[in-house]
DNA sequence: GTGAAAGCGCTAACAG
DNA sequence: CTGTTAGCGCTTTCAC
């Protein structure tokens, strides 16, 4: 009962040679379709398990993606997962996640791990610190296909699916002009992610169509934490010209903001209008409830898991189509709604 | 550059045997220090990377821990896996993440998927509506350890580290009690789970410690989720008799529930004082700020992390403790605070 | 259709 | 201290 059973146990059982076992177990076509069952039978009898390590050996295939991922602690984070899963299963693939926390060095680590178990191919979303690809480049040296996902280097050979992030900044930014805000905060993260420059740049875009001049003091790059957002509350309770609206590109961060300011008298959305980003479930659950951005988390995952599935079965258009821009949508709540309908 | 290299390639380059090699990259004190360098040194100049499979294939050994998680999307959790992850790969073990977003059937399906893999031992923590573990007898018969953190089962044969549910319980209801609750409500999950059957047999003790009747229709089991708040709170408000407390044992169904009372009128804590569980950044959030039970995740992590290794380097004394239970600490916020002090 | 045999990269006796 | 040798379980020519 303790060892395990191999192929060889089978072939002795059933007076065949392992090869043939092999055969059968692995759908081999010119195996006859009486001794396949006979096998796939004695295997499920006898309790027979691949031996992935032998098979990965011989193969130097692994049929594993590995997923790195910045941050497990989101909504938008498990959806991809989720998309990520779904594909990865319904192609024969599993998936071994990789979290780094936010933090560079534990990315660097996990993508080498990923790299000696031997993935055939990853899917990559960067900490918040990561600034240079050097960590991945093992992997183009051995041809392992990468696509990162959500936040990708803004200019790099790699093919990646990202949040049409430009577009989101602008929307938002346009929403809160249209309900009168003129005086426009934007609470960012650090502007070398791809994610939080476009927002910016989607901002700056949306102030310019409407004539409204970009103030670099209402523009805070900031860590996105509770820290962070009870900090710039306490800044904008100080300001001589408060703002008249503010986006916060993090819907956690957006709501204890808007909690400190609401709890030192600030009225949400009358004074100040509010919109967040993600579509978190505290968005929901915040009074005023929190108008946000909702991105498709779960289709980002399979279209990524996808691709990378196609590269690694040879039907990559890698080339033809290596930049995948997603939609985003624009949820409207209290928060922000100065006019009434 | 395409082709790896093995242990063969760095002994022609030296002209040692390939035991050598593998010897001193191992570290076995057996070999000269002289010549440990010496292949360290090629190795590293060589690009060489260990095929883990060929070793796993010959040690029986993977050094790594699967990790079956019932939910990702929480802070707790995370903590938890932050823990396993710092003691794992103290003691050189990878982990690999299986997470089963409440449902059993791909509990299952994760299970039989780590067991494949080959892990060295299992740390899992049961999906919402996983009642039975056949699924993990075969680690039972294969002798590979399993170890249960969090949710686990009532009354098992398996070794499990969780949180002191039963007090947990016990203190929240009878810190409502304190504040002069009379009528508490107690909003809970599925009772099959030790968790929480353990926080109903703390409420319901801590009542009777304090003469006050336990009442069948004050105890709701539901699904703890966003819908669950919402229906729970418009019962709550069409009852002649409202509770003046509820304790629920989820931050987020209680910040939803409470959300939804407020906005009806309800004064809370004045009209009904609330206490959650979990501790979620959401209850700092929200207002009033929602008491609530924290309890240390990273330790839980820590501890389940390394009893399963002691248990696999045959220092385990799984027999004389296979029972870890971990204190919870109440934290009082507005919510629950009726008496001033 | 099936079998025999070689070998993937590594480790673990057993010698020396 | 180092080398030789024999597999681990599986796939894959090449024969039959």
């Amino acid at each position: 009962m303790d060892k395990e059973i191999t192929i060889y146990d089978i072939a002795d059982a059933l007076k065949l040679s392992p090869a043939t076992i092999s055969r059968a177990l692995n759908g081999s076509d010119i195996v006859k379709e009486k001794t396949r069952k006979k096998v796939l039978d004695a295997a499920e009898k006898m309790g027979y398990r691949v031996n992935a390590f032998a098979k990965n050996i011989r193969t130097g295939k692994t049929k594993t993606i590995g997923v790195v991922v910045h941050e497990l602690r989101s909504n938008f984070m498990t959806s991809v997962l989720a998309g990520i899963e779904k594909v990865a299963s319904d192609n024969g693939y599993d998936i071994v996640i990789a979290h780094s926390s936010e933090n560079k060095e534990k990315e660097v680590q996990n993508v080498f791990n990923l790299f000696n178990k031997r993935v055939d191919g990853l899917l990559a979303s960067l900490a918040f610190d990561t600034a240079d690809w050097n960590h991945y480049k093992v992997f183009v040296d051995k041809k392992v296909p990468v696509i990162f996902y959500d936040r990708v280097f803004p200019r790099s050979p790699f093919s990646n699916v990202t949040l049409d992030n430009f577009k989101a900044g602008y929307e938002a930014t346009e929403h809160l002009i249209e309900q009168g805000c003129r005086r426009i905060m934007h609470v960012t993260g650090d502007i070398s992610k791809n994610v939080y420059l476009d927002r910016l740049d989607g901002y700056k875009a949306a102030l310019a169509a409407h004539d409204i001049p970009v103030q670099k003091e209402m523009i805070r790059v900031t860590t996105l934490n509770e820290e962070a957002g009870i900090a710039e509350a306490d800044k904008v309770l100080k300001m001589k010209a408060r703002p008249d609206g503010i986006f916060v590109t993090n819907d956690f961060c957006a709501a204890v903001m808007m909690s400190h300011l609401v709890e030192h008298g600030v009225k949400v959305p009358q004074d100040i209008a509010f919109v967040g980003f993600n579509d978190d479930p505290i968005s929901k659950i915040i009074r005023p409830k929190l108008s946000t951005v909702k991105y498709p988390g779960q289709q980002m995952g399979e279209i990524a898991a996808q691709r990378l599935i196609n590269e690694l079965q040879g039907q990559g258009n890698a080339a033809l189509e290596s930049q995948i821009v997603m939609r985003p949508t624009l949820i409207v709540r209290q928060s922000s709604t100065k006019k009434k309908n």
